[in-house]
DNA sequence: GTCTATAACTTGATAGAC
DNA sequence: GTCTATCAAGTTATAGAC
């Protein structure tokens, strides 16, 4: 592997595990068992870290969407879809959603606006087929904002089991979402 | 108000904002329109601004669950209540569920060790809860674990909307939850 | 492409006048 | 209890030898 990419892949667990701002050069030169200054020959700055660590997922979750779009099936199927794909690339990549949900914040101002724009079409999207499901009459007829928020969120603590060997179960946790507590 | 209660509530604001690590003293002191030295007359450290926000918000969730538990009602009307107690909490003090989600990972140590002790006892409280629900048979059997953590993250989008004007509704929310998508 | 050395800056915190 | 002045340590990043 290239040393580019192992410094990407490292920090990206470095930001998950203590945070952007939190996480210093040294940290991850030393988890590379690199001098600081040798990341510099590989990459530009700290911040092109994030920026791809962010753009790189948001490209992926928008992917999964259009796919995911394209089915030949009921909205509230896609929907279904769409959160087995969050899951499993929780599950597998465990960085992911941890940095596009919590580092992004700390990207600097022109790439900021960009991502936030990424977000908003990823969520329009979502929220449009939310609607459509309870259109249909599958899902009850809910404020969409509200179910898209719940939804990502209850997805968010998935990343922390990254570790543990016990992974949760896909079909519980959808079950859990689509028929609720009550099931 | 005194200074130091002003402190107090200002740093929440501005670690819920940037995050902790990201927060700097200077920071601080120019939203309370003092220098940066001057705050020092008054809190000892950046640490144990996080750590009474910390505690203070473990020892109320711990106080909210204790009222729950105390009632004469099933256990899936003390799951209900503790959600809606979680609801208003969020949305009223939208600070408190942030800090405590997201920024106890800085406490130095021996704190972590006693915050992450005291967030145990919560959670081992709740699941209780939930699995004497399940034998109830208000709830469908799953694993307790997986929809603790569930049930916690979904709420988590709330703190988000403490600038706007428009609440989300506790009843539709609390109904996603118990009735899932399909309602 | 790695290293040593260091520049330029920001950080949390303190000393001491008023 | 606020201020000015300052410190010691840590930050990202660069220069230039090898």
């Amino acid at each position: 592997m290239l040393t580019k990419d192992k410094i990407y892949v490292e920090a990206a667990r470095l930001f998950q595990e203590k945070g952007y701002a939190a996480a210093s050069m040294r940290d991850l030169a030393e988890r590379l068992q690199l001098r600081p200054s040798s990341l510099y020959s590989h990459i530009r700055s700290k911040e092109d870290l994030l920026e791809k660590i962010c753009f790189d997922n948001a490209h992926r979750y928008l992917q999964v969407m259009e796919d995911c779009l394209q089915r030949p099936v009921s909205a509230a199927q896609k929907v279904e879809q769409l959160l087995r794909r969050h899951i499993r690339i929780a599950l597998e990549d465990p960085t992911s959603i941890t940095v596009f949900n919590d580092e992004w914040r700390h990207l600097p101002q022109p790439l900021l606006e960009r991502f936030l724009s990424l977000r908003r079409q990823y969520e329009k999207s979502f929220k449009q087929l939310l609607e459509e499901a309870m259109q249909e009459g599958a899902f009850k007829a809910r404020p969409p904002q509200l179910v898209l928020n719940t939804l990502l969120s209850s997805l968010l603590w998935l990343h922390r089991l990254a570790a543990k060997d016990e992974k949760p179960d896909e079909d519980v946790l959808v079950g859990l979402l689509f028929e609720g507590l009550e099931g």
